[in-house]
DNA sequence: CTAGAAGTGTTATGGCTCATAACAAACAGG
DNA sequence: CCTGTTTGTTATGAGCCATAACACTTCTAG
């Protein structure tokens, strides 16, 4: 246990960089081919070399699949994060805006990577035990839930439009985000999961050509409006 | 053109029936499977046939897929349609949670068709001209237009939340959707449009598992007060 | 410096699926 | 009963996943 390899050799270099190659154009595949399907053979003859050597990287296409859900987890948690630390701390409906808005740009920009995370799970592939498939779930909402949190510490969270709570809901608050109680209120938690379904509604109908038939600028006013209605609805400023 | 068969043959209702059985138990196949990857090899030994011989029914996958997806969207469909005709005419509220709650529960019920229709278009699928890929959307458009159209004509139709409304939202409204014009005023096309995107943003969620962190009665709580909300927002009465 | 070990790539191979071709059996109408 | 259509079969080829066996490169220890 003592000297570990804190710099990492020339090999352990080399093959991570493969490593990040081969998922690289795996996304890049996917990009093209507009689907989460991804063959070694195209990434392999891309990266000019024969499908076998793939699997001195991946075991198989499962956990090729698991990497790349793990980093699409990651880069739109990144993505998101970085748009909010963009604006001011007590600026809460920018921060909301510009979540939102990098949620919905990712979303479009990589519309396969978002459907592996937040859409039907892929063909065959079953989520490893306590897997990052659920987690960009509950990595949203904990971006979200710090959101609320600044907005509830800086005394300027709203009551939301519907404020009344079930019991189940309140319980569930309790239980599963403990580190809310007496800083949002139930009804604002419950208030913050109605406004991720919006925003993510919004951005899977977009995301997924379903929003082709009107214009470009109507769909940008679109998504504009319902952020905004989210915001009000759920007690988010929108000054 | 005179004299078409207007009674199908015997071959023709054998024909017909074996179409139907494939595309059965491809569905079928879909659940067991939890995927919209179907084998034709897998198909055809259920079905106590050889692969080969579906080919006399459908030219390739992608046909098979084009069918599965048509009559997905109008099971969709008639499955909202049918909850809602199963309130009064003159019941909003209970027409708006009728419907939604069908959306929500055949998504959860057939999570692969839900995502053939709604989700990310399929590996190699590509939607014939004007194929009934995007009607889904535009049918739950027009069921939900329907909607806003009766509390409209028995005046019950509300401000929704945000009232404002963009010149290009304004304009879309009039040009993709001129038969609202004078029923529905804009800013209640607009807030259509986010009731929808609400619905389908914790539909999707549900049906994909992302909300399988918390208890069915949580669950079930939060779509409620979902809906609820989206409502209140919409300018749909809650009674 | 030089084996031997570890790592990384190749070709060869088996099993599975999609799709077509060629052929056989069942069926409808004169 | 006979003939053409429909519907099924077996045979076959191409492509992909995955493994096995082998070859070359790179690191490391003596």
């Amino acid at each position: 246990m003592t000297e570990v390899a804190v710099v990492p050799t020339r090999r352990e270099r080399t093959r991570a960089a493969t490593v990040e190659e081969i998922k690289a154009t795996a996304r890049q595949l996917m990009r093209e081919q507009s689907t989460t399907d991804v063959r070694f053979t195209d990434i392999a003859r891309v990266m000019g070399m024969t499908p076998p050597a793939l699997y001195r990287y991946f075991a198989d296409r499962d956990e090729l699949l698991t990497a790349l859900i793990a980093d699409a987890y990651t880069e739109l948690g990144r993505a998101v994060a970085t748009a909010r630390e963009g604006r001011e701390h007590d600026d809460v409906a920018g921060r909301w805006l510009a979540a939102a808005t990098a949620y919905r740009d990712w979303a479009r920009s990589e519309p396969q990577q978002f459907a592996l995370i937040l859409g039907l799970p892929v063909p065959g592939y079953v989520a490893p035990e306590d897997g990052p498939t659920h987690e960009a779930a509950r990595d949203a909402m904990a971006q979200l839930a710090d959101l609320f949190v600044r907005a509830a510490g800086l005394g300027r969270l709203g009551q939301p439009l519907l404020p009344e709570v079930s019991p189940e809901m309140a319980a569930c608050a309790h239980e599963k985000h403990p580190e809310l109680d007496g800083i949002v209120p139930p009804e604002s938690f419950q208030a913050m999961i109605h406004a991720w379904a919006t925003l993510h509604g919004i951005t899977s109908l977009d995301a997924y050509g379903h929003f082709d038939w009107m214009g470009d600028e109507a769909r940008e006013a679109l998504f504009a409006s319902t952020i905004r209605m989210a915001a009000m609805a759920a007690g988010i400023p929108t000054d």
